[in-house]
DNA sequence: CGGTATTTTGAATCGTTTCAATGGAGGTGG
DNA sequence: CCACCTCCATTGAAACGATTCAAAATACCG
């Protein structure tokens, strides 16, 4: 537990390398990490990587797109937003069966990690790399959802929206994508939903910074204007 | 990772004996342990457990009593409530230095867990049994993090209110506390920077929650009146 | 039993939602 | 490639809900 953080790697030509330094075993000898590891797992929008309900098994590492998650309920509530880099299904490890939906947003693809049988086809050394690694990106994924729930928690609609784009800014820019010039890969109404807030508020509140100059918003395209004065209002 | 999820159990008089469940050790020979835990550390209303830029050695385990985690920044933010049962610094680990601060909202225990020498201290065998311990803990965290997420996302205060008291309630029946009787550990000031609304608000949604018959609350006792109503407010 | 911090109350202001209707983007098939 | 169609995004005005500020009452700590 003494090792640092091990960041996950995206490498958009080279799957099998991303795979393995996921893991944490870049030895060349995978034929073991065969066993439980999909590379390359391609997705179309709106199709379910699993459902509430369904058993837990597999973890989903988002390659390229992204993803919705939904509370079980009518009507749905949106629960996160998986962008790339990012792993879906790690909050079910534990669990039986997944409480929640998810959904990829865009075309993309995922590695899958069949984790029901680690024990079973890693060494104990192999076990406890990759064990540390899910223990270190469960807890990244714990404060990840933490930042989240500060961003929800902001007392005013526009406080809200202006850290939503500076979060998912910092998200994007965490596996080397631009934070300040991004596509949100969701809808106004997603987005209402996730923040707890009417889509029209949403839409009014992105104009107005627009207008003070803070963004630049054309449609689903996000460009935030630097010297991002933009954090002084989420932070008040 | 093919184990079921190992519950925390709270033992009140028997400090060891919760130790070494919460770990997964059961075995009579706990002298390994001995050079990572710390069991039965008292611990003092609005005493630290850690600040923001102390580095991340230990977690801990509530034992009895609560605990408030604030982000560092200029007012400190809410960001978390630890009721007994639940850990502190969790999420931390794979960080080199804490990013939040943690203090203890009454007199209470704590389970203190050294995370920095498991590897040296313990055997194969029993690392990997604690890292499984830790992964699904960081998992279940996570889950609540998200049920947490959900609860301040939502669109009106009376919701968010609602929602909170029966996630307060949730957690400690988790842990064996009765989910319907209990008191709040922290302020109505507290309540409201954690929801993101005014403490004026929370008192008077507290009190028509009351009016309407759906709780009773004397000032920080709280009682959930069955059929628990609440639940369709939160819902909506 | 004091003193202090927290909780509660009231009335005016401000922000957000709601509802209904228009405008624009993207996707599909001819 | 264009025309169509549908879904998404946008706009405006009225109604509602939450916040603010100031002040009183109550709980709690030592």
């Amino acid at each position: 537990m003494s090792a640092r953080h091990i960041p996950i790697v995206i490498c958009q030509n080279c799957a099998l390398y991303n795979t393995a330094r996921v893991l944490g075993l870049e030895s060349p000898d995978c034929s073991t990490l065969d066993q439980v590891v999909i590379r390359n797992h391609p997705i179309d929008r709106g199709q379910r990587l699993f459902s509430a309900g369904d058993p837990v098994r597999y973890l989903y590492l988002v390659h390229s797109g992204s993803c919705i998650s939904y509370q079980a309920g009518e009507p749905p509530k949106v629960m996160s937003f998986y962008l790339p880099g990012e792993i879906v299904g790690i909050e079910d490890i534990g669990e039986s069966h997944h409480s929640h939906t998810a959904v990829a947003l865009e075309n993309g693809s995922l590695c899958q990690l069949d984790f029901t049988h680690l024990d079973a086809s890693l060494s104990p050394e192999e076990l406890i790399r990759v064990q540390r690694y899910l223990l270190q990106a469960a807890a990244l994924h714990a404060r990840q959802l933490q930042q989240e729930r500060l961003v929800t928690g902001l007392p005013s609609a526009e406080q809200r929206v202006a850290a939503f784009l500076l979060n998912l800014g910092q998200r994007f820019q965490a596996h080397g994508l631009p934070a300040l010039a991004y596509r949100l890969p969701m809808s106004r109404e997603e987005i209402a939903d996730y923040l707890g807030l009417a889509p029209e508020t949403v839409i009014r509140i992105l104009k107005k910074l627009g207008s003070r100059g803070l963004v630049s918003i054309r449609t689903r395209q996000v460009e935030i204007l630097p010297p991002p004065a933009l954090e002084r209002l989420s932070a008040a």
